[in-house]
DNA sequence: TTATATCCCTATTTATTTTCTAGAGAATAT
DNA sequence: ATATTCTCTAGAAAATAAATAGGGATATAA
């Protein structure tokens, strides 16, 4: 159960890219310093994240990324998955990764499985149907309620 | 998000131990055998079960482990925290082991939290809900609709 | 009491994954 | 041309996970 830091800076990066998407290309970087990311480190997921078709980039003077995609149209799940590979807690439940278990007896009758199969379900259903966009809401909701002084109740 | 072998197999071993209550003390011999399990790895894991409480020892002949619990006692989230640690994908959303991110701007209007808050609950609602007794109830289940050949809808 | 079975304990090795850095290469704008 | 910025390869460093080694402590049985 582990979101790695390389996930976690992807997402800050793609969060940071979609709230100043007005701004068209934005430097490695300035995301690098904004969100205190190592900035080699950020490079390679930026990369990655590129050569996946998540963002748009250009070389030189007046170059640096931007998304290529909407807000709406990136859910954290396909993040989380593209970098840091399957979200099922074993391989042998994983929808875009299976494996089966080594040293497993019988898998149809693997109760671990059958649990870990419902663990993968909901962790899915939470990540993936929530998007780059909706998390900018939810931001402006917690930042609201931050400065005016509301609880929210979840 | 995973699962370590080493809570997986401690997982197989309660379960073993679970299923064979009846007889009284078990060999860690047996359980690594029958359950294809590192012999020395097992040791130091069902060392750990039982320091935490989980199981009951017997050293010399006719020694060996057993549930300190009945099966019903026990679940899977207990487990998998005592030997993974925190379920939450990140420490900042842990219940059993908070800590929070070194380079959070501020904690209380990050979005990713907020998710992986969302994410922590629903994972520990299904582990926590389910005890040994129900896999070994869903592990019947399963055998016989593996033996009858009955398909089952989830 | 002696032999044997069995868990208990500490330390260490090995393997794997994650995090981060270095440095040169290639495209672009001016 | 030159400065700027992303691109690419390689790999070092650190952290974590998996497994092994070897003997110690304790209970039982004969």
């Amino acid at each position: 159960m582990f979101l790695t830091k390389r996930s976690k800076y992807a997402l800050r990066a793609l969060l940071f890219l979609a709230r100043e998407q007005a701004r068209g290309t934005i430097l490695i970087q300035e995301i690098a310093e904004k969100e205190k990311i190592p900035k080699k480190f950020l490079e390679s997921i930026l990369l990655e994240l590129k050569n996946n078709g998540l963002l748009s980039s250009r070389r030189g003077k007046g170059g640096g990324y931007a998304l290529e995609y909407s807000p709406e149209k990136i859910s954290i799940g396909s993040v989380i998955r593209l970098i840091d590979g399957p979200i099922a807690p074993v391989r042998c439940v994983s929808q875009s990764a299976y494996a089966p278990c080594e040293d497993c007896l019988d898998e149809k009758t693997c109760v671990i499985r059958y649990l870990m199969k419902e663990t993968r379900d909901v962790i899915a259903t939470v990540l993936d149907k929530t998007t780059l966009q909706e998390l900018l809401q939810r931001e402006d909701i917690l930042k609201a309620e931050a400065t005016e002084g509301f609880v929210f109740e979840i």
